[in-house]
DNA sequence: CGTGAGTCTGCAATCGGTTTCACCGGTGTG
DNA sequence: CACACCGGTGAAACCGATTGCAGACTCACG
């Protein structure tokens, strides 16, 4: 039913072949046959079939995006920025959603590889050794996630770390808590560290509170713990987390920021909601998306697998302050 | 690279055709020689390569989702329902963001068209025209919206309103607000008839607060006109805009449920760690992403347009009573 | 005027599958 | 015994684009 290429050229009285030229390759046909093409492409509304189109330069034109959960907005904010730049450059997004299983991802995309040019990998549950072999015969990206010879884009959570102890130091804070996330969690690891060096530099003190899970009732269970350690501030693994955290304090009559301040890590948009409204460290989502794109796009336009390998976008978190932090309590 | 029919053909001793019929029609070729072929699978580990197999059949196992904005919870929520119930019929889904734009959502549904078997508009903000312009010729499926003769899922907006009104009434409250969404909005409308109705069904009086963003900021700014109205109950377009509106009661210094009670609709996972928690028309979202894939594959797979045209899906909410609703303040 | 270079265009092969059609051997029927 | 039929298979055409190669034409130069 759609026009094809030879309807263009029976239109503008050229062979198909012309027609393609004209399309792809501007500079090689003369200007009055171009136009003439242009033309009947107009009148047709021709757009070339991309699986044809596929089938030849081996290219699809699409590009694939995994992430563990949809419904987190942390990785809807990703997945926004990624379809954005990716319409800039015509090419579409395959999105799937894992639901935190590593074994369902390495399965999803296996399958999805063979549809895309490349995949980008949000924060990618599997263990390294799977990610290694996906990336040996994938054109990957990762974002959140780092791994051996594999391109991809990472927060400075070191530097968002150290933001957030400084805020809390000037406050007044000696002892901070932390409450972690997933064991397995690349990020958990880097915060940590970041977080243990910055207190170090400040000679503040660090309570581990230990890992949980990155949702609203992780920070509720972990509260309690929180609290027990006698640190007057807390730093969460994410916003979730301390959002989780606010209502259980809430619920005990522990006033924050008076007696404990709380900071977070994403600024997702239910944060300014939280009452009270949450400080924490905003990574920016949506430029992470953008440039996870760029980096792919990058990727597949150099042939010489050199080049990209091991390149890595850093971005870096901005401290939000806002009512959840506060003076020191006096003792 | 990977391996192509011929390979497995090859491999399997047979021609290409059986290989095809192997796979596609395995009741039409010999228990052994399907047996053959299954090994020589297996051992290559062919997939078929599905834009080649796309040029032929014209299918491309591929549909397309369009949501006003991947940010909105609500809207992640029906992307992820989508995403795995179409992973269940092996079935790849492009998602695409229309950032609230009713012209950029025209264009893009054009762009993905060619690229899919068929679409699922969610929340669409195009005319009825454009929609019914594009569902004539491409196969599309509607959510959370009606027109004529296209296919859709909607949620039984009236019988939402009733239940909350029930609720409302039984606790005393005799003049309820109703804050609106966007005038141009479908679910606005019919949101606003059905609370209308049951008002009216039960001798209790509407007091139209007007049409707000349905975010946040929304909420917020219809805080005091709802207030000012002397109505001691109100109910929000959606879960984000009563949010809203419970900070800015919270700013004044109003009580809720105290001094005012608020229901929300939609239920999204914010709304249960609002403070107070709200209390809302829960709407099944993951479902209506299901519903609609389901309903799109069975468009697609009848070829008599009769049959589907019409189709319609209803979906129910449920009240889901928490802290931010209580007896009406005796005057 | 012949020749070579250069520009533009068309032919035909190709990508990896699916599908139509013909064919083959064997069986059942008139 | 001739014929139709049937299950199973292969050869070849085809889907809609791209691209290597060769031909046609123009133009300049010797």
């Amino acid at each position: 039913m759609p026009a094809t290429i030879r309807d263009v050229a029976r239109l503008a009285g050229v062979s198909p072949s012309t027609v393609s030229r004209a399309l792809s390759m501007p500079e090689m046909v003369n200007a009055a046959t171009r136009a003439r093409v242009a033309a009947a492409v107009e009148q047709l509304g021709y757009q070339p079939n991309r699986a044809a189109r596929g089938l030849i330069t081996g290219r699809t034109g699409n590009i694939g995006l995994v992430v563990p959960d949809l419904a987190n907005p942390f990785f809807a904010s990703v997945a926004k920025g990624v379809q954005a730049r990716a319409r800039r450059y015509d090419v579409a997004v395959f999105v799937a959603d894992t639901d935190e299983d590593a074994a369902a991802e390495v399965g999803l995309v296996r399958a999805l590889a063979k549809q895309v040019d490349g995949l980008i990998l949000c924060s990618p549950r599997a263990s390294d050794a799977d990610l290694s072999a996906i990336a040996q015969d994938t054109n990957v990206v990762l974002v959140n996630r780092t791994a051996e010879g594999v391109p991809g884009i990472i927060y400075d959570n070191e530097g968002g770390m150290r933001q957030a102890v400084a805020h809390l130091v000037a406050l007044g804070h000696r002892k901070i808590a932390w409450v972690g996330g997933p064991v397995t969690s690349w990020s958990t690891q880097h915060r940590t560290l970041g977080l243990s060096n910055a207190l170090y530099d400040h000679g503040a003190e660090l309570a581990r509170v230990g890992s949980f899970a990155p949702t609203y009732e992780g920070g509720m269970a972990a509260a309690d713990q929180a609290v027990a350690t006698g640190a007057t501030a807390v730093v969460t693994y994410n916003d979730l987390v301390a959002i989780g955290l606010l209502a259980r304090l809430h619920a005990r009559g522990i006033s924050v920021p008076g007696d404990v301040s709380v900071v977070g890590i994403d600024d997702i948009a239910m944060s300014r909601m939280a009452r009270p409204a949450l400080t924490t460290v905003r990574l920016p989502k949506q430029e992470a998306g953008r440039i996870a794109v760029e980096l792919l796009l990058a990727v597949l336009d150099d042939p010489d697998p050199g080049t990209a390998i091991g390149t890595r976008g850093t971005l870096h978190g901005e401290l939000i302050v806002r009512d959840s932090t506060g003076p020191a309590p006096q003792p």
